[in-house]
DNA sequence: ACTTGTGAAGATGTTCACAGCA
DNA sequence: TGCTGTGAACATCTTCACAAGT
C-alpha cells in the first residue's frame, strides 16, 4: 500500500478518494468542453459511477464551494481538484525498459495531456539504445543519474522484466527519484520516502478470473 | 467498485484479499522454483510487502492448512491460491484496439504465463486488419460476435480510444462477453451481471502527483 | 519453542439522513 | 423546493494478541 509506515499523515485526504478525484477530473473535463456550467453531485455520481453522497464527501475534503439548490460549479471545480492532484505543474517523468509495454507507456497521450512530460527513455539492451521511439531518444540506463538529476525528474516508470525491476529501482532511488510506477509484475522495496505504486496487468485478469470462477449472482 | 450493486455476496473473500493473493501466487511461484518447500506467514508477508497478520488473515479465508511451529507448504499453497484464482482453467480472452497500447497486451507474456489464451484481437481500422501482432490476426470488430461464441470467450480487453470505448463495451456485451478490464481513459458502463475493471494509467500518475505535491513527511 | 488461526479491537471508508442554505 | 455539506450509523478492512497445535 502506498505510504504504509508514514508516520505523519501525509494528505488528509483517503486515498480511495483522490482515486475517484482523478475520475471526478476527467467527467469535469469532458462536461466543460460541452460548455456544461453547473453540475450536481447526482450527475456527476452518475458520470463517475459511484453514488451521490460518495461525490459530495469527496468534494468536502477540498472545502466547500458548491452551491446549496444548484450544484457545483464545473470550471471552478475541475481547478480545485487539478490543484489537489498537483496538475497545475508540469511534471518530469523518465520511462526504464522499452520493449513492447514500454514503447507503448513512452507514446501514450493520456500523459501528455495531464501535463506528464516524458523527458526520457532508458534501456541496458545495446539494440535500443540510441534508436527514437516516439521522437524520445533511447539512452543507455548508464546515464540514467545524470539525467534524473539535470531535468529535476520526479517519476520513474519501470517497464523491465520482473528479474530486473529491483535492481532498475535502486538505481532510480539512488539516482533522487521522489516516486516511481512500476509495471514489473514483482514486488520491488524501495525506502519509506519513496512513493510507490504498482500496475499489475495479470493480476487485473486474475481478479476477473477468481469472480468468473464463483458466479452465483443473483 | 467492482460488483456494486450485487445482492447477494459473490465471494465470501474480501476484493483487497483477492489482489493480495495474486501477489502471493507469484512469490509462491518463485519459492517454488528455488525449491523452497515450506514458508512461514512471516517470510512470505515480507516478499508480498504486507505484514505477517494479514497473511495469515487472507490465507484463512482458503482454508487452514498451515501447519503450527512449521508454516505453509508452498507447492500446496500455491495450489490453493491458484483454484480459488481460478487460475486452474484455460480462460479464453480477446482484445479490442490493437494501438500501441493493444498491441504491447496482445503480446504481454504475463498473461499466457497465467493461463490466459489470447484467441484473437479486433479493430475497426482497415489499415489493421489483416495485419499479424505477435502470431494473432487483427480482425474487423465486426466479427466480434461469431468469434466470441465460437471460440467461448470470457474475458475482454478494451484498449480503444475513450470516444470509442462504450460502443465498444456495448458490443462485447451484447456479444455474451462476461467479464471485461478496460484500458480506455473513461468510465464505461454495463449490466450488472458483467464483470468490470478499469486500468487507469494517467489516474496511477496523477495519484503519485498528489502525493508529490503533499510530501510533508517526517 | 515456534508459528498458525482467529476472535476482538481498532482504523478506515461508505452510506444515510437531515439540517442548512439558496 | 432542491441540492449541498456533514455528523452519525454502518460496513469493511487491518492489526493485535493470544490460545491452540505440533
Amino acid at each position: 500500500m502506498l505510504l504504509k509506515g508514514a508516520k505523519l499523515k501525509i494528505s488528509e485526504i483517503p486515498e480511495p478518494t483522490i482515486m475517484r478525484l482523478t475520475v471526478y477530473a476527467r467527467c469535469l473535463t469532458d462536461l466543460v468542453k460541452q460548455n456544461v456550467q453547473v453540475v450536481s453531485s447526482e450527475k456527476l455520481a452518475n458520470e463517475a459511477g459511484v453514488n451521490a453522497a460518495q461525490v459530495r464527501k469527496d468534494l468536502s475534503y477540498l472545502g466547500s464551494f458548491g452551491r446549496r439548490g444548484v450544484g457545483y460549479e464545473t470550471n471552478h471545480l475541475l481547478n480545485k481538484i487539478s490543484i489537489c492532484l498537483g496538475l497545475t505543474k508540469e511534471r518530469s517523468i523518465v520511462i526504464v525498459g522499452v520493449g513492447k509495454l514500454g514503447s507503448a507507456l513512452l507514446g501514450y497521450q493520456g500523459f501528455l495531456e495531464k501535463g506528464f512530460k516524458m523527458v526520457a527513455a532508458f534501456d541496458t539492451d545495446k539494440r535500443r539504445i540510441g534508436s527514437s521511439i516516439g521522437g524520445i531518444e533511447v539512452i543507455d540506463l548508464e546515464r540514467v543519474d545524470e539525467i534524473i538529476k539535470k531535468k529535476n525528474v520526479e517519476i520513474g516508470i519501470i517497464a523491465v522484466p520482473a528479474e530486473a525491476a529491483q535492481k532498475v529501482a535502486d538505481r532510480l532511488v539512488v539516482a533522487g527519484i521522489k516516486s516511481i510506477l512500476n509495471f514489473a509484475p514483482v514486488v520491488i522495496k524501495v525506502p519509506e520516502s519513496i512513493l510507490l505504486r504498482r500496475v499489475d496487468l495479470s493480476s487485473e485478469l486474475e481478479i476477473l478470473s477468481h469472480y468468473l470462477n464463483s458466479s452465483h449472482k443473483e
